[in-house]
DNA sequence: TTCGCGTATTAAAACGTTTTAATGAACTGC
DNA sequence: GCAGTTCATTAAAACGTTTTAATACGCGAA
């Protein structure tokens, strides 16, 4: 049993009870200040520690007190002050999300879709568990205000192989998740876009479509995916017994670099019936090249792309592509970091949902 | 003149010049803790609060202490604790931005594109004031965890008549920007999208292509801009003795209800040759409407949007539509909340750029 | 010499929590 | 009936700043 009433509960029968007048507590003139834990532990007719034991379960506490002081958070509308927490625990509650690629420059519009989507899903995880995300554009100057950015943790989409911003959280500490490996050793925790799958899946269809020449064109920047995919098809060809031709293009070429080495592709391998874009904007760029040969596309020349974002759908014909389930790989991804942030560092990745395939117009006739 | 040497130079010359015995201060064993004002204060000799005063530049400090000072900050690679600052100052350095459109639900993948980059040059202007932006997704339920979100400002995304985000964070006395002013009494500051000149813009231009019927499709949400949008067609339809043909659709339907309300229409009105579509996804919708009708775009019908978004860039033929110049309106929107903030009041609302015209293959042949 | 007086600096309080160590009541077992 | 234990609760310290009120110094005037 508890013991009653110490010094908390004395001073509490004569400051807040019936009585009209407050004695040493001078009278709350000021504009609609919050509550504390104080005012809340005065209600209770306990102290603050106790206050705060039961908000965060930390000890037993006598559910009889417990329940008092529930009673006088309701009453008095308290919600803990989020500044004095973190200055006390050292936590932010906050985490971030990076994108190596720029978020606004052109070309970037097309990673601006695929990161903005994971980090919309990302945001509405966070929320949830009281965390906040921000946003984080690329750090453009040497001497930037990210790095006095207060978070508990970081996603990172898609990192480059040497991977600046990743570099600058490493050395400061703080628990990086990222969306698709970084290559390289000493990757940080990663969910697995599984992007070797994805292209595997992607060849096997457009094989099954009867495409039986089929070039790739992929991004020339190390990237994890690239690279797998690269990979992945030239595993697929050498097991069918096909040329590998392989395109690197500069992201930073946007359509327009896709459009131009499409041209050069079928130039130099007119017999092509196939072609596996892995970026959406390249891929749009090199459908606009195909209609410009004259070839007729899903007939002559089968197209497939990657990420199903709003380019491939809004492409003519549509393009065949896969869903990655964007919104559970960023839950995922949300939950790793979580992990870690909390020091369970078992697990240095998680492997992202099954990919499935979305056939469209560009390779499947009367879809 | 300062006097000199108080108490901190006392300790200061004992604790931590080049004798290699460290008297009170206990050596610093633990892992590479981050050095406090407290320690600049005794490396520079002075007491935090002159530390506190050089950093904030708040109370003339002699020249030379402020030199010892920096010194001091230089040497140690002193940043200051945020979390003890906010706690101190009450601000949290960080502001919101909501949709009142869902960020992740179908439909609204539209909307992403829209508040998305937003979000992103918003994002980057505020880090370079020090700022982050958290992204906030919809509140689903009453008792969420926005409730208790620190925040120093808002933006908000082309809000309803009726925001829930607003009233919540009026009530929490938090300042507001909207991007694209609030329909009703009462509205917070804003930046003017100023859909009315945009609308006027994109129907001058269908006229000048030679439409002469011309309906429009608008949301039906009360938004601004549909508001706005339906205004400006009345006036011009009047203006050129036009039959005034509105259908208001909710934009939940998205690219379908577009497709659906485009034959309604054309079945009921086959003379018409212009249809200006003010939400991009139902533009898509009614491209694919009229194609299906077998008329031909432009020569018999002539289309055009508002936001030239990738839905509009990706369509067959491309809409003609408008580039708000968003990135613009994201900075004078965080300029505009900054100003809030510090309590400069005063400017209610700030025009946005003018909008610009991007005439394409949905409105005029062979572009 | 003394008495203000302006001023550069500082001591100490304050911000609102969480956490550690202490307290003291009740209970157990001898 | 007393030492030892358990356990619910609490006092007080700590987190690292900013800010307010006090301090001590030099100087000019009386």
């Amino acid at each position: 049993m508890a013991q009653s009433l110490g010094a908390y509960g004395q001073k509490m029968s004569k400051s807040e009870n019936e009585d009209g007048m407050p004695d040493e507590t001078p009278m709350r003139l000021d504009v609609a200040s919050r509550p504390t834990i104080i005012d809340v532990a005065r209600q209770a007719r306990v102290s603050p520690a106790t206050v705060s034991n039961v908000l965060n379960e930390r000890t037993y506490v006598e559910p009889e007190t417990r329940k008092r002081v529930l009673a006088a958070v309701r009453k008095l509308g308290y919600t803990p002050n989020l500044r004095a927490r973190r200055l006390r625990t050292g936590r932010a509650d906050t985490i971030a999300i990076f994108s190596s690629m720029s978020f606004a420059v052109a070309g970037g519009r097309a990673r601006l879709g695929f990161t903005m989507e994971i980090a919309a899903a990302a945001a509405a995880r966070a929320l949830e568990n009281g965390m906040a995300l921000v946003l984080v554009p690329p750090l453009s100057n040497e001497r930037s205000p990210v790095h006095d950015l207060h978070i508990d943790g970081a996603l990172v989409v898609e990192p480059l192989q040497e991977d600046a911003e990743i570099a600058l959280l490493q050395s400061r500490g703080v628990p990086i998740v990222c969306i698709g490996r970084q290559p390289g050793t000493g990757t940080p925790p990663f969910v697995d876009l599984r992007p070797y799958d994805v292209a595997r899946l992607l060849l096997e269809h457009l094989y099954q479509q009867s495409a039986r020449r089929i070039a790739l064109i992929v991004g020339a920047q190390p990237r994890y995916s690239h690279l797998e995919t690269e990979r992945a098809y030239r595993d697929f060809a050498r097991e069918r017994r096909m040329d590998a031709i392989v395109r690197p293009v500069d992201e930073a070429g946007g359509e327009e670099a896709g459009h131009a080495t499409a041209l050069e592709l079928l130039a130099a391998h007119p017999e092509l019936d196939g072609l596996f874009v892995s970026v959406d904007v390249f891929a749009t760029g090199a459908r606009r090249a195909v209609a410009e040969l004259g070839r007729n596309v899903p007939r002559e020349i089968k197209l497939a792309t990657r990420y199903d974002g709003i380019h491939a759908r809004e492409c003519n014909p549509p393009l065949t592509a896969v869903n990655l389930h964007l919104d559970d790989i960023a839950q995922l991804g949300v939950e790793l970091l979580f992990e870690h942030i909390a020091g369970r560092t078992e697990r240095k990745s998680v492997a992202g949902p099954l990919a499935t395939l979305v056939p469209r117009g560009s390779s499947v006739s009367g879809v």
